[in-house]
DNA sequence: ATAGGGTTAG
């Protein structure tokens, strides 16, 4: 079964609409298969319209003539048209170069369909016909007959090329299907087109993309000579599966080996500083970019929005969005999440109505962002009314995700009975996030009996997510409840599920530290424990009291206290504390959500320190400042 | 004549 990631057939009813503003001829059709539209069809080639004709030429026999004509064709009719001609006068049979042209001004149109039964009839195909229809299938997302025309390529007998290679492992990527894709791999083993550059970048791409990093990252060290694009994959391949820092270092030993990055790899780069939160890093990329004077164009812009608030630089981030000249709705949705993830969701809703006047449509995950936004900053009201508009102001079909932002915001806000309405009200499907969502709610407010109706759900639909079990047994051990602890650990344990690692990163001179829970690898491990030993002692002075219900397990509270006082966040800040000067700001970055126990903790230490400490967690940022957080302890 | 890498949420 190919699953669909990066491209879907269906377009939302907003979608839709334009599609009708903009050409009315268009005739209605069934959303799920509404994808045929971009396969034009022209059953009868003599039946054209004469005032869609391109201009009648004297017959001629030169191929030349028509490929030029072929190159003039606005419209699907035209290219029609002049294959009419051919085919009466008998040059196509006979010019593979004119045939092939035909072909991929098909596809150039996303007539697919045309161009397959053209490919059909000829009697002499070569490897730039099999290339351009293998591509055209995969243009129109159509991978199945992707796929059955590459196959039977390679059953024709002719030799492959490295034209096709990259387009057929592309469609592996875009399907996920990495069977496929190394079944493919080893056709390209067949055909000696290992080494071929545009092959292997292709397959360091599909492998990192369906998740088997070492695969890549084997191919990449094997290839004899990597170039820009080699190395790109490579750098967004380490970014996607989570390691950020390996990214930025292959970044840096690309420019240590002469190659000079462009755009396309500067945005790569920016996404990883994004994914790590590396504010120094940022720093550097973004002078990089103005020394090497590329133009801020819409997608470079919009990742590095995104990088700078990721980074806890708001300001710079808006800097960037007010320079852009050109936006589009992705530019406008990192900036209402990036203000949303920063507790500002006032400053999010603002952007909303300037987005709407300046004429760009928001999408789907326009609407995840303004209700997280609403959610971050307690905005219920507000995120009640976007909620209820969505549909019909904007044509955005609400999904589980918007539902999923309505349980937390009002979950958060204690309204537990309404999100549990809402949930049993929905017509869409039920997901785990959706459960999870409530859950988390639940732990909040300490409603055990809802926090068990969201477990059984939850646990119904066999959630592979170890952080929702964490969830679900937190709160037990919060409610005392060990042996229900001891069940969902259990289950975890059955189901192969182990608690994903916590780790915290500390940005210092340029260089990237990380903890883990009771980390001594650090060289300076002996002099963190010391300044976390002082300082949870100036801290308790000051009525810090460590709560222990943060702990999973159900050890005596002395070990408790022992792993509490461990936790990755609280080794980076010690670090940082020692690590830095007086008065500067710490930012830390962690994988999972902040503890609670650590939350406390920092707010203590931004007072007694007297430091901004900067927090980003796997939901949000938390600004600490003088014992007070700017999540206002809801997170 | 045909080819590979890039942006928003969760």
């Amino acid at each position: 079964m190919l699953k669909f990631k990066r491209h879907s057939f269906l377009l939302s009813a907003h979608e839709i609409h334009r599609l009708f503003s903009a050409s009315p001829a268009i005739s209605l059709v069934d959303p799920i298969t509404q994808h045929q539209t971009h396969l034009q069809t022209t059953t009868n080639i003599n039946t054209l319209q004469s005032e869609t004709s391109i201009p009648q030429s004297p017959p001629s026999l030169d191929p030349k003539h028509y490929i030029s004509q072929l190159f003039k064709c606005r419209n699907l009719n035209q290219i029609t048209q002049v294959h009419a001609q051919v085919a009466v006068n008998g040059l196509l049979l006979h010019n593979l170069a004119l045939a092939n042209k035909l072909l991929y001004i098909y596809v150039q149109h996303k007539a697919v369909i045309d161009a397959h039964s053209l490919f059909g009839v000829m009697t002499e195909k070569d490897p730039v016909s099999w290339s351009v229809m293998v591509g055209g299938f995969a243009r129109v997302c159509d991978y199945l007959n992707c796929f059955v025309t590459f196959r039977e390529y390679v059953r024709s007998g002719e030799c492959l090329d490295n034209y096709t290679l990259p387009l057929v492992i592309r469609a592996c990527r875009d399907t996920m299907d990495i069977n496929m894709g190394r079944l493919i791999h080893h056709v390209v083993h067949k055909f000696g087109l290992h080494s071929d550059p545009f092959v292997v970048a292709a397959l360091v791409d599909m492998y990192a993309k369906c998740g088997a990093i070492d695969d890549a990252k084997q191919l990449f060290d094997k290839m004899p000579e990597r170039d820009l694009v080699s190395w790109t994959v490579m750098i967004g391949a380490y970014a996607e599966c989570g390691n950020a820092n390996e990214s930025l270092a292959l970044f840096d030993r690309m420019r240590e080996e002469d190659v000079i990055p462009d755009k396309v790899a500067m945005v790569t780069v920016v996404n990883a500083c994004a994914k790590m939160g590396a504010m120094h890093k940022a720093g550097l990329v973004n002078e990089y970019i103005w020394r090497m004077n590329f133009s801020l164009d819409v997608i470079l812009g919009s990742a590095m929005i995104d990088m700078y608030a990721k980074c806890g630089n708001l300001d710079s981030a808006r800097e960037i969005f007010d320079k852009m000249r050109e936006k589009n709705v992705i530019t406008w949705s990192a900036m209402i999440a990036a203000y949303g993830y920063h507790g500002k969701g006032r400053e999010a809703l603002e952007l909303f109505p300037s987005m709407l006047t300046s004429g760009v449509l928001p999408n789907r995950i326009t609407f995840v962002s303004l209700l997280y936004a609403c959610s971050h900053a307690g905005l219920v009201d507000e995120g009640l009314r976007i909620f209820n508009s969505m549909w019909e102001d904007h044509f955005v079909r609400r999904d589980v995700k918007h539902y999923t932002c309505m349980v937390d915001l009002l979950g958060r806000a204690g309204r537990l009975n309404e999100a549990l309405n809402l949930v049993e009200d929905m017509s869409v499907e039920k997901d785990e996030g959706l459960w999870g969502a409530l859950l988390g709610a639940c732990r909040i407010h300490n409603r055990i009996e809802l926090a068990e109706k969201a477990a059984k759900s939850l646990l119904e639909l066999q959630s592979q997510n170890p952080g929702h079990y964490v969830l679900l047994s937190n709160i037990y051990a919060k409610a005392g409840r060990w042996e229900d602890v001891a069940k969902i650990r259990e289950l975890m344990t059955h189901r192969r599920l182990k608690k994903n690692p916590g780790w915290t990163w500390i940005e210092v001179d340029n260089k990237i530290h990380r903890f883990s829970v009771g980390d001594h690898t650090h060289g300076w491990s002996k002099e963190i424990y010391k300044m976390l030993e002082m300082l949870i002692e100036k801290l308790e002075l000051a009525g810090y009291v460590p709560d222990t219900n943060f702990v999973l397990h159900d050890v005596d509270e002395e070990l408790k206290q022992g792993m509490l006082y461990s936790h990755s966040e609280k080794l980076a800040i010690a670090f940082g504390l020692i690590s830095t000067s007086e008065g500067t700001p710490l930012r830390i970055t962690k994988n999972l959500r902040v503890c609670g126990d650590c939350h406390t903790f920092i707010k203590f230490v931004s007072a007694i320190a007297k430091r901004l400490i900067i927090v980003r967690d796997a939901n949000r940022f938390h600004h600490f400042e003088e014992g007070a957080c700017s999540c206002g302890d809801y997170w």
